[in-house]
DNA sequence: GATGAATGAGAGTTCATTCAT
DNA sequence: CATGAATGAACTCTCATTCAT
């Protein structure tokens, strides 16, 4: 019975942190009223209380959990012991795909990090997302396949930024997910990679530029 | 005289917008009070009303006036007949730097693109910012500096979003501007680069191709 | 229990009202300040908006309660089986004193009609008051005691506006209530009787003057 | 020139006057914007107020001149040699057609008698109307087509009474004028008419007595 | 623990009125 | 006289939070 008990509080938090994230995500943080979020997490008003001191605590739950789920999915989407450019797209997919699904989150992020009206604190469970793709970029490296000359933190910045301003490119133009903006990156970082073999790569530049050509007049009538 | 009126009205409006940018950027849109934005620009509480119908109209002009500013200042800092790779970083630095002096601005602006209940719009301010990029990065392909394979807007969000993510991470670390993220940028560009100028042996029969190729990316440039 | 919550909200919601009444009443619709009213309601001021959703909806319960309270207070001071002039004496007086006595809620009246900008609505509780009024004349008719040829809404629109304006003319000159006005509609109303003993009544008409002169020379003192 | 002068400051004030009537009409006193008066009088805001000290003696004089016209005008109704019944009927004819196109300055005149939160004065303005009302009684006694037993002000309230409640019955129901309104009151009346001329043979020691009644019923209608 | 009626501080906004030009 | 930008007091209403049940 007790684990019961525990299990129905925890249904109920459950319950609440969902309907906070829709609700959020939907209105905003100050277009999301408490109220609401009680009826949908189907409790009464006063209940919300008992499990945040207030509305701030919500969000930063919220958001908190958000990050934690994301950094969770994001180490199963990549597979442990596949090459480093497999593992980069996986990586890249996910965070693309996610940050387009849950935009709206996104964005709500920096108001979890005010508090009271000082600077801007880091989130650990964000760290704890960003350390996923450190982890692959430092794996590159160790296993040989990056090089070592630049830091991972400056990859991981091109890689997460670039895909991170590309969501909300695609959000707001009502653009769907684009694998051309993870193929780029992932063209792109090649240069990072140790080049062991220049061979093939050069030849038949005219012909891709023929290829191309014909992909962008694809591409032209779906945009 | 009617110069004089017209100067003080002036006046009085850029007052309320200075006023407005420095109270949002402390204490973010709702903990702004219109009261206190109104005794920071000297003036009563319903002169604001004069010129912004309301707090989000007002919101909507700080966050224009922002990107409109930093537009005008990101064509001053570029040496229009530089060399790119010297555009580039004159852009960058300018873009990094001013991510991180106003970055509580940046923030804001979603709250902006709000209007009422509606999903994000696209804030016309922020495409011509954006555009100064594109512009850059189109010179470049235009003087055979840059290849012509990779899209225009590919290029300018792997560089946007790159710079961006790391303001954030900079600002929410309290470090200040590091020259080492624009460099590390740059030198990832390279992979951008044309290694070699094409030589005459290449023009033939596909050059044709070649010049369609571009065109069709300019239309791709501008959506 | 559940009785004891139901009466609670129900005592507060009269409190409301009566406070609502009283002050715009004394200081009309616009005048009254809803701070004030919840103070005399001894509530708290967002407790009123628990209730009604603005003031004009206070605006339009207090109308309609004071109507429908109109409505019983009609009926209850008419004695159902007593002759009909009796029974309009009855209605008249009641009518008359109850004009005077809350003469700023019917002119209130007005003001519960408007919703939004629209013209002015029948309010369906006057409505049912002067529906009192019809079914009066309606039995004086069906029991023969009034003729039929006049139209009741005629009749009714003699009785009541006579008092209506009357109760403004005593209200307006700080005058008490006024039997004679009664008397003199009552009378009026005898052209209305369906005369069947045109007998007695004629008979000295110059003492009834002499009778009536001793009543005026009263009068113009009290006037 | 000073006549000139004089003139467009007649003109501006009964274009001001013109301006709140209509709009107090349409949007009710508190409904009413200063500016929009201002506009529709096409002059500055400011202006205004260099003819009425604030909104409420704006409203005193749109009320004022309303019922100052409308007495000249019931005056102009009246053909004054011809038979009591005929002036009767051109009176209620007017009454009850003016109540209802103006119906809202009507309603509004009550918020004219307001001073400040005192109790309702009475409006001199409206006591002249009346008392066309009144005259028109007493020429009826005095030409002895109506009977002086009556006080011709119960008379008035009865005649004034009825027609104005009538028009409000009317204007609710969006109904337009109707003649049975006037032709059911004018039989009324009927009640008070000397069915025959007073013979020599009733006159004698109480006719003193009448003629008393006679001057004290005006001085009532006095008051 | 759960409820939801009650709270009341505080916000944005309006608009009659003023006064420098 | 006329203007209309500026004023600021005062309003209604919201909603996060509390607490008696």
């Amino acid at each position: 019975m007790g684990d019961t008990q525990r299990q129905r509080l925890e249904a109920r938090e459950e319950a609440i942190l969902a309907a906070a994230t829709s609700l959020f995500g939907e209105s905003g943080v100050d277009g999301a009223r408490m109220a609401e979020i009680a009826r949908r997490a189907d409790v009464a008003e006063g209940t919300v209380y008992l499990y945040y001191k207030n509305k701030h605590e919500l969000l930063e739950a919220v958001v908190d959990r958000f990050w934690r789920e994301l950094t969770k999915g994001a180490k199963a989407a990549i597979t442990a012991d596949a090459p480093l450019s497999q593992q980069l797209t996986e990586l890249a997919n996910y965070h693309l795909s996610s940050l387009i699904d849950d935009f709206k989150i996104v964005e709500i992020t920096s108001r979890a990090r005010q508090r009271h009206g000082e600077p801007g604190r880091q989130l650990p469970q964000i760290r704890e997302y960003v350390r996923v793709f450190d982890l692959i970029m430092q794996r590159g490296i160790t296993s040989g396949e990056l090089e070592a000359a630049t830091p991972v933190w400056q990859m991981r910045d091109v890689f997460y930024g670039t895909l991170e301003h590309s969501a909300r490119t695609l959000v707001l133009r009502n653009k769907p997910f684009d694998t051309r903006v993870v193929d780029n990156l992932l063209s792109l970082f090649d240069g990072y990679r140790l080049k062991h073999k220049p061979s093939k790569q050069e030849v038949g530049s005219k012909d891709a530029a023929l290829e191309l050509l014909r992909r962008l007049e694809n591409e032209i009538t779906r945009w």
